[in-house]
RNA sequence: CGGGCCGUGGCGCAGCCUGGCUAGCGCGCUUGCUUGGGGUGCAAGAGGUCCCGGGUUCAAAUCCCGGCGGCCCGACCA
């Protein structure tokens, strides 16, 4: 194509709004132009990119049998209603009412629309397994849309769902599309992880996240180098590092002491001169209806969604000031375990094995020393802790590290849940009725494209992948009054189109320096220069992620530029 | 939802605190000349409901009140 005729708006100055280095990038180089906050057009060149993405997932996506198909984004709440997730989504979820005053939303996700489709028409086991996908427009009202492209309130999932007769299927649907994951965002370039996760809403057994670590993305991730142990931060576990100090020895009875005005952990830990590791942290939740004390080494962090796991209430919260007094009898700053006997007492494991330490002692400026587990009072053991800095990998040993990362897919084992929800049922081979097993797989289309332009950029643009740039090259004459230059690029750029070539010719009437900026800033892989060497027949083929720049003869260029991306 | 910042030609900003002439600068845009290997130089132009509404005042971009919108941090997040 000829650049002249394009719209591409590129701009010299970084939008004031844009934070993040792909946000600056996109719309710097003309990809992207917000309507509102979290709602953006595509330009060209980005959808050229997107377009590029989808067809990697396609063939992919086909590779494993999956079928796709196109399902409905306006979706009727009672379908909603009948798995439960009209409530759940709450505020997420955008909504609506037809003329006849009907409640409708906006397809967030599809399970529940593939479980409506399947039921239809899955009759018997000889139908199974199917895998069906789509790429499709999805809409969330976000609380807060941020980061370009990273966080937004409408974007493109490919999404696909599984339908098999048991688990076993299951597992073979899960692990084509874990492949095929891999191929997919191999073949896009990017450098990822794929990290052990939770299921979150989705509900189901087994999940994966994959994930490019960024300083960008809302996630941690824990990765060990070691053993390529990995998980997302919510559910990643560890050995936690040992205590700063031993504890005290012998078998001492707990012995209240004055701590007056000492609340947190560092305040009682500086007055007591004992480490935090030496302190019990008191939490108190409100799950269900009811009180938990939960109960973490001072050090540590309590991970939520563990604790919402192992209530199996999902909801829950911090108790209220009122209702930590009505049963504590004294206020948060000085509460324990001991003699607690009107709730259930959850116990981080890393407290399992200490003797001696200090906790609160159920009245207000009062703390006890010597409270051992198991012997001053009793609690249900299980891992409540977020993995820390310095923590230790559980199955080899080796010290874990922490990357802030951005979700670019997932992968979920769903289960029954939806099969069982909304009625889905088949006959088996006995002629039983039973419900098929489902899974739940979602891509990010243009979180690719953006985990990209996080990863390779520099202070002059976008460096694109070959598989996923806009354009695989542009050919770029010097100077356009130079009739022989322009008559040699159109001969190059010709040549690139006949060999396959997703080329670009620069032919607009700029100087040279304009030109070679925004050929940087747009994230061109290649660039072939024609300019003043081309009296020796010579232009110059310049590789955008290294800037090296080679001589190559004017005929051969084209083909020099295939054999580069091949 | 809590906290913070910000809305002034297409983009980046100044002016606002301390109200006052015709709202200014850089980039971009148009035209002409010039230049032609990393955002060329010169000249002449076009382009603005100062986010919206109300109030105070002789006078509001500027002060006050109320909205709307955007960004960031946190909470939330399949």
């Amino acid at each position: 194509m000829l650049w002249s005729k394009l719209f591409i708006p590129t701009l010299r100055e970084i939008p004031a709004e844009a934070e993040v280095p792909s946000h600056q990038l996109l719309l710097r180089a003309g990809y992207i132009r917000q309507l509102a906050a979290g709602i953006y057009s595509y330009l060209f060149l980005a959808q050229r990119s997107l377009l590029k993405i989808q067809q990697i997932v396609r063939q992919e996506m086909d590779a494993i049998g999956a079928q796709e198909v196109l399902l409905p984004a306006l979706h009727p709440a009672e379908i909603w209603q009948e798995s439960g997730r009209w409530d759940i989504m709450a505020e997420n979820m955008f909504r609506l009412k037809d003329r006849f005053q009907r409640d409708l939303c906006l397809g967030m996700t599809h399970e529940e629309i593939a479980a409506v489709l399947a039921r239809g028409e899955l009759r018997s086991y000889k139908q199974l397994p199917q895998i069906w996908y789509q790429i499709q427009t999805k809409f969330r009202d976000e609380a807060r849309p941020k980061s370009g492209l990273l966080r937004v309130r409408q974007f493109l999932m490919k999404d696909s769902y599984s339908f098999d007769l048991d688990q076993a299927g299951l597992d073979i649907a899960y692990e084509k599309h874990y492949q095929a994951y891999r191929r997919i965002f191999n073949r896009c370039g990017l450098e990822y992880m794929a990290v052990e996760a939770l299921s979150g809403a989705m509900g189901g057994s087994q999940s994966h996240e994959f994930m490019v670590a960024s300083e960008a993305g809302e996630d941690s991730v824990v990765f060990c180098q070691a053993c390529g142990y990995s998980a997302n931060l919510q559910k990643a576990v560890s050995q936690p590092a040992l205590p700063s100090i031993d504890d005290p020895p012998g078998d001492l009875k707990p012995e209240p002491f004055h701590t007056p005005g000492r609340k947190t952990i560092s305040e009682v830990a500086g007055f007591t001169a004992l480490p935090e590791t030496s302190q019990m942290k008191s939490l108190v939740l409100m799950a269900d209806g009811k009180p938990v004390l939960v109960l973490l080494r001072g050090d540590h962090q309590l991970s939520e969604p563990k604790f919402a796991a192992i209530s199996g209430d999902p909801e829950f919260r911090p108790a209220h000031p009122e209702e930590i007094r009505e049963y504590f009898g004294a206020s948060a700053g000085s509460l324990g375990p001991v003699g607690i006997k009107n709730m259930t007492i959850l116990a981080d494991r890393a407290l399992a094995g200490r003797h001696n330490m200090i906790a609160g002692a159920n009245r207000d400026d009062y703390h006890l020393r010597n409270v051992t587990l198991g012997e001053d009072f009793e609690a249900e053991l299980h891992d409540l802790r977020q993995v820390a800095p310095r923590d230790e990998c559980l199955h080899c040993g080796r010290e874990l590290e922490i990357r802030k990362a951005m979700e670019i897919g997932h992968i979920f084992k769903l289960g029954y849940k939806y099969s069982e929800s909304m009625g889905l049922r088949v006959l088996n081979a006995e002629g039983k009725e039973i419900p098929p097993i489902m899974g739940s797989y979602g891509i990010g289309i243009e979180r690719i494209l953006s985990a990209a332009i996080e990863l390779y950029h520099d202070r002059d643009g976008m460096i694109l992948p070959p598989a996923i740039a806009p354009f695989s090259v542009v050919v770029t004459p010097a100077n356009n009054a130079d009739a022989a230059q322009m008559s040699a690029a159109h001969d190059i750029y010709t040549k690139c189109l006949a060999l396959g070539l997703d080329a670009l010719l620069d032919d607009r009437d700029e100087r040279p320096g304009v030109k070679f900026k925004d050929a940087d800033l747009i994230g061109v892989p290649y660039r072939i220069t024609v300019g003043k060497k081309l009296a020796g027949g010579l232009v110059e083929l310049v590789e955008r992620k290294t800037r090296k720049t080679t001589d190559v003869a004017a005929a051969e260029a084209a083909a020099s530029v295939v054999q580069l991306i091949s």
